[in-house]
DNA sequence: ATGGTTTTTACTGCGTC
DNA sequence: GACGCGGTAAAAACCAT
């Protein structure tokens, strides 16, 4: 909608103290100059004629109408200031200084060699300086983002760590544009936590984040490819202490969960199975063996899994633990 | 888009407290 | 009768192609 062209003077325009008189005077001419007749405005042609002798009066008014009309949008979004309406898709929303590429003065002449190359220096500067500001301020969000999500789910902080310096590779690898900085914050948190082997499932990650879970998973495959970075499907004994600690399991049947969890690994039942569901299950049936007994539904709870997942997967477990001991 | 696999949802019957 | 558990069928979600 906003195009680059239309900063310039919309800030131009701006009912600002800097309005000189020459452009209020302009405003308020509603008398011909020639034949004082009367003078309309034509919106659509961006012109105002007099309606008596034809004199086009003031031929540059094209932008005014659709600035004014942005103005009021944005200010029904309550997201109004004074000034020209902010644009999103511009990292520092069009606000910050720029300076114009044609080597002239205000007044159109054309600038001396010297003056050219100090204009030069200044927009290159001025250049650097703002690519920077909003690599700083896109990173000050992304990790802000990342320490809330990682508090809510109680990830310590190397986990952080780590996904601030997943985050801070996509930009540098220019992973950002097209994507939000809220869904790749989310997706360098969720591949640190995997990678760190203190995972979080896709669901639990999705619940703290502002974005979808899909965008999530989209993302973090994404910048996981683009990055180069290996993850191993998650352990699900990762996933046990956990869920041990959230349902009050003795150390002994955590142990036993290990255990089985191992059992089932070398039995070759867990591939294709989602971590998560044996993690779970594991520790419903250790759980059962020791008498230390929980309901499946209340595993299923902690751990997001459904009771019939349970049922299945621990069956299989402990099929795998007795082929083993056989 | 499609097809195969896994998980979930919803419902059932059975045994126990 | 409520609860925990097991099983099943159909729907939904997921993943590789």
């Amino acid at each position: 909608m906003t195009d680059i062209g239309t900063r310039g003077r919309a800030d131009h325009h701006a009912p600002t103290e800097r309005e000189t008189d020459d452009e209020r005077e302009r405003e308020e001419r509603t008398v011909c100059p020639e034949c004082s007749g009367h003078v309309a405005t034509d919106e659509a042609q961006g012109e105002t004629v007099c309606e008596d002798c034809g004199l086009v009066v003031d031929e540059d008014a094209v932008d005014r109408g659709p600035e004014w009309r942005a103005f009021d949008a944005s200010e029904r979004d309550e997201q109004s200031r004074v000034g020209a309406p902010t644009t999103n898709t511009m990292h520092d929303k069009g606000l910050s200084t720029n300076i114009g590429w044609q080597d002239e003065d205000a007044y159109g002449n054309a600038l001396s060699a010297r003056k050219r190359e100090k204009m030069q220096r200044l927009r290159t500067w001025n250049e650097r300086f703002r690519t920077r500001d909003a690599r700083e301020r896109n990173l000050k969000q992304a990790l802000g983002e990342i320490d809330r999500m990682a508090s809510a789910l109680g990830l310590p902080g190397n986990v952080r760590e780590t996904a601030s310096v997943v985050y801070r590779r996509a930009l540098d690898e220019e992973l950002l544009p097209g994507r939000s900085i809220e869904g790749v914050a989310t997706a360098s948190l969720y591949a640190a936590a995997r990678q760190v082997g203190t995972p979080r499932s896709l669901d639990e990650i999705a619940t703290v984040s502002r974005v979808e879970k899909q965008e999530v998973g989209r993302t973090y495959r994404y910048v996981i490819r683009e990055l180069g970075i290996e993850i191993r499907p998650a352990d699900p004994a990762e996933y046990v202490p956990r869920f041990a600690s959230e349902l009050d399991v003795p150390d002994e049947a955590e142990r036993r969960a290990r255990e089985l969890l191992q059992t089932a690994r070398d039995e070759g039942v867990h591939s294709g199975k989602s971590p998560v569901g044996l993690a779970a299950a594991a520790v419903y049936a250790a759980a059962l063996l020791t008498n230390d007994k929980v309901t499946q539904s209340t595993v299923g709870d902690v751990a997001n899994v459904s009771e019939v997942t349970i049922r299945n997967r621990y069956q299989e477990i402990l099929d795998a633990s007795d082929a083993a001991s056989a």
